[in-house]
RNA sequence: GCUGCUAUAGUGUAGUCCGGCCAAUCAUGUCGGCCUUUCACGCCGACGACUGGGGUUCGAAUCCCCAUAGCAGCACCA
C-alpha cells in the first residue's frame, strides 16, 4: 500500500490526459446540472455532447443530474419523443436522478411572471411585431412599456383567460433598451398560442425558453449549465431574469458548434429525409441519431469517450467519424468473437485435399474463448475479389495452402500442403473461406451500400453483438432469420 | 449590417490566464517496419500545426493592435 498511490497517481495522471474536463468553479462540494432538450425527436450526436459532458461533471463532482423535457412549444413538440428522449439517455447510460416536463410546470411559470410584473421587471405588450421590432432597433420604448403594474397584473390576467389572440400580446422583460445587442433589448417571456394544441397539457399562454429556462435553472437548483455557444445570448437574456428577482445565476459555460462530416444533425432535415422515403428511419445508419450508432453496433461508452475527448472548448469544431471509430474500435476489439463473412462468394473445387475440419479461434488474443469448426469436404466459397489471374497460390485460413489455376474463366484449387511457412514464404494471402455446404446468406449494410454475401452459421448466436467480419470490419448482427442474415458494418 | 465569441498538424486536443523549461503534448489519421494463420489488436518509426501582418520584449503559440476567416445571436423556437 505504501508504494500504490504513485502507481496510481501515474495511472489517472494517463487516464486524466485525454478525457478529463477543466475543473468547474465552486463545484467541491457537489454540483446540480441537467441536460435540457427539445422533445422534437431522437436524440443525436449533438445532443450527446452536451448530455455527456454534463454526465461527467456530476460524475466526478456528486449532486444531482436532472433530464429536462423543454416542451413549451407545441409546433415543436413530437409526441413519440417522450418515450424516445429518456431511451436515448438511459441508452447513453447518463446517470440521470430526476426528470422534469416543462409542461407540468406551467402554473409555476404563471405565478412566477405575476411576481416579475410586481417587481415591475415585465410588461404586457399588445404592439404589432413589426412596429415593435422597429421601435426596438431605434432603442426607443413601445407604447406599453409605461403601463403601471395594476395594469400589466390585469393584462396578463386577461391574457391567461383568453381575451387576446394568438400574437395579439405577449409579455416582456424590461430590459435596458440602450443594450449594445438588440436582441437583449425587452426580449419575450410568454407568448399564446392556440393554433396548435399541446399534448400533454391544455393551455393557450407559454412560457418563452428564457423564461422558463432561468426559473427552472433556479428553482431546480441548477449550480451549472453546460450547453452550446448558440446559447449566448440567451444567457444575456436569463440574466436580466436573474437580476429582477435578485437571484443568484449558475455558473454558464458555452462550447462551440459541432459539425459532423457527411451527416446533417438537423431534427426537421432528418424528419423530412425520413418522410421522404430517403431515410429508412430514425435508425437509418446514415444518420447521426443515438438510435443508428446504436444500432450500427456503437457502444455508448465510445460516444461518451469522444464527447470527452472534444471537450468543453469554445472552437468550432468538425467532429470525425474515425475519432468515435476509434474509442469504438478499443472497447469491441477485445470482446468481439472473429468470424468470417463471405463477400461476392464464389464456389471452388479443391483437388488434392481429404476432408478435415478447421478450427479457428474465436479471439486470437484469447483462446480460451474456444473455436468454431467448420467442415471441409471438397468445396469451399471464397470472396470473388480474392482472385485474379497473377494469383498462383493462397491459403484458406486455418485450413491449408492451396494453388491457384484458371480454366476459362473457372478458377480451381489444389491442395498444396499444411505449412503455414511455405505460405508465407510465397506471399499468398491468407483468406477467409466457407465450406460450399456451410454457409448462411448474409448482407452486409454499409453507409456507402450493402454487401451481399454469406457467412457462417455461427453467426446466428451473436445476433443483438457486435463481432469482427475477418479482414472485412466490425459489424453488429442485427438480426438472423429463415432468409438470412442481415448485418451493420460498425466500422474497419 | 449590428452585437459578440473563436482561431495550434487531415481531424480532435494540451499548452495561452502567470512570456523563456514549446525546434509545441496526446489521440486519431496516413505511410513504412515488426508481430500475427485477419487488411484487426499490439509494438516501433516517419509525416504533419502555432491564420496573416505589425508592435512590446533580451525573449511571444502565449501580451497589445490591425487584418482575415469561421461561428453564434439580432424569433411571440429551443
Amino acid at each position: 500500500m505504501a508504494l500504490a498511490p504513485e502507481l496510481l497517481e501515474v495511472h489517472e495522471e494517463q487516464a486524466r490526459d485525454r478525457y478529463a474536463l477543466p475543473p468547474l468553479p465552486d463545484a467541491e462540494k457537489g454540483v446540480v446540472m441537467r441536460f435540457a432538450p427539445n422533445p422534437s425527436g431522437p436524440l443525436h450526436l449533438g445532443h450527446a455532447r452536451a448530455a455527456a459532458l454534463n454526465d461527467a461533471y456530476v460524475r466526478r463532482y456528486g449532486g444531482r443530474y436532472i433530464l429536462r423535457i423543454e416542451d413549451t412549444d407545441a409546433k415543436r413538440v413530437d409526441p413519440q419523443a417522450y418515450d424516445t428522449v429518456p431511451e436515448d439517455i438511459a441508452w447513453l447510460e447518463c446517470a440521470i436522478t430526476e426528470t422534469v416536463y416543462q409542461s407540468d410546470r406551467l402554473a409555476l411559470y404563471y405565478d412566477h411572471a405575476r411576481r416579475l410584473i410586481e417587481r415591475g421587471g415585465a410588461y404586457l405588450c399588445t404592439c404589432d411585431n413589426d412596429r415593435f421590432r422597429e421601435l426596438r432597433q431605434a432603442k426607443r420604448a413601445c407604447p406599453c412599456r409605461s403601463a403601471d403594474i395594476e395594469t400589466n397584473l390585469a393584462g396578463f390576467e386577461a391574457m391567461l383567460e383568453g381575451a387576446y389572440a394568438e400574437g395579439e400580446a405577449s409579455l416582456r422583460v424590461r430590459t435596458d433598451l440602450e443594450a449594445p445587442d438588440p436582441a437583449l433589448r425587452d426580449f419575450p417571456a410568454f407568448r399564446i398560442l392556440t393554433s396548435t394544441l399541446h399534448p400533454r397539457v391544455d393551455a393557450t399562454v407559454y412560457p418563452l425558453m428564457n423564461f422558463s429556462v432561468a426559473v427552472d435553472d433556479h428553482l431546480l437548483g441548477c449550480t451549472h449549465v453546460i450547453r452550446g455557444k448558440d446559447h449566448i445570448a440567451n444567457t444575456r437574456r436569463q440574466q436580466f431574469i436573474y437580476d429582477w428577482f435578485g437571484w443568484t445565476p449558475p455558473h454558464f459555460k458555452h462550447y462551440g458548434r459541432m459539425g459532423i462530416e457527411g451527416v446533417v444533425l438537423s431534427t426537421s432535415e432528418m424528419r423530412a429525409g425520413i418522410a421522404s422515403g430517403h431515410y429508412e428511419g430514425w435508425d437509418d445508419i446514415r444518420l447521426g441519431t443515438l438510435r443508428a450508432l446504436a444500432r450500427r453496433g456503437i457502444a455508448p461508452e465510445a460516444v461518451r469517450r469522444a464527447m470527452l475527448a472534444i471537450g468543453v472548448g469554445e472552437t468550432d469544431i468538425q467532429f470525425s467519424w474515425e475519432n468515435l471509430f476509434a474509442e469504438n474500435r478499443a472497447i469491441v476489439d477485445p470482446v468481439a468473437d472473429r468470424l468470417w463473412f463471405v463477400p461476392d462468394p464464389v464456389a471452388v473445387e479443391v483437388s488434392g485435399a481429404l476432408p478435415r475440419e478447421a478450427r479457428p479461434l474465436r479471439h486470437p488474443g484469447m483462446p480460451a474463448r474456444g473455436t468454431r469448426t467448420l467442415a471441409f469436404d471438397g468445396s469451399v466459397v471464397v470472396p470473388t475479389a480474392e482472385l485474379g489471374n497473377d494469383l498462383s497460390m493462397l491459403r484458406l485460413k486455418d485450413l491449408f495452402n492451396v494453388d491457384v489455376s484458371a480454366v476459362e474463366d473457372r478458377f480451381r484449387f489444389a491442395y498444396a500442403g499444411d505449412d503455414l511457412a511455405e505460405a508465407r514464404a510465397a506471399h499468398a494471402p491468407i483468406i477467409q473461406w466457407l465450406p460450399l455446404g456451410e454457409t448462411l446468406p448474409c448482407t452486409l449494410r454499409r453507409p456507402e451500400g450493402d454487401l451481399t454475401g454469406v457467412c457462417e452459421p455461427a453467426v446466428r448466436g451473436a445476433v443483438g453483438g457486435v463481432v469482427q467480419f475477418e479482414r472485412i470490419g466490425f459489424a453488429r448482427i442485427d438480426r438472423a432469420g429463415p432468409e438470412g442474415v442481415v448485418a451493420y458494418l460498425t466500422h474497419r
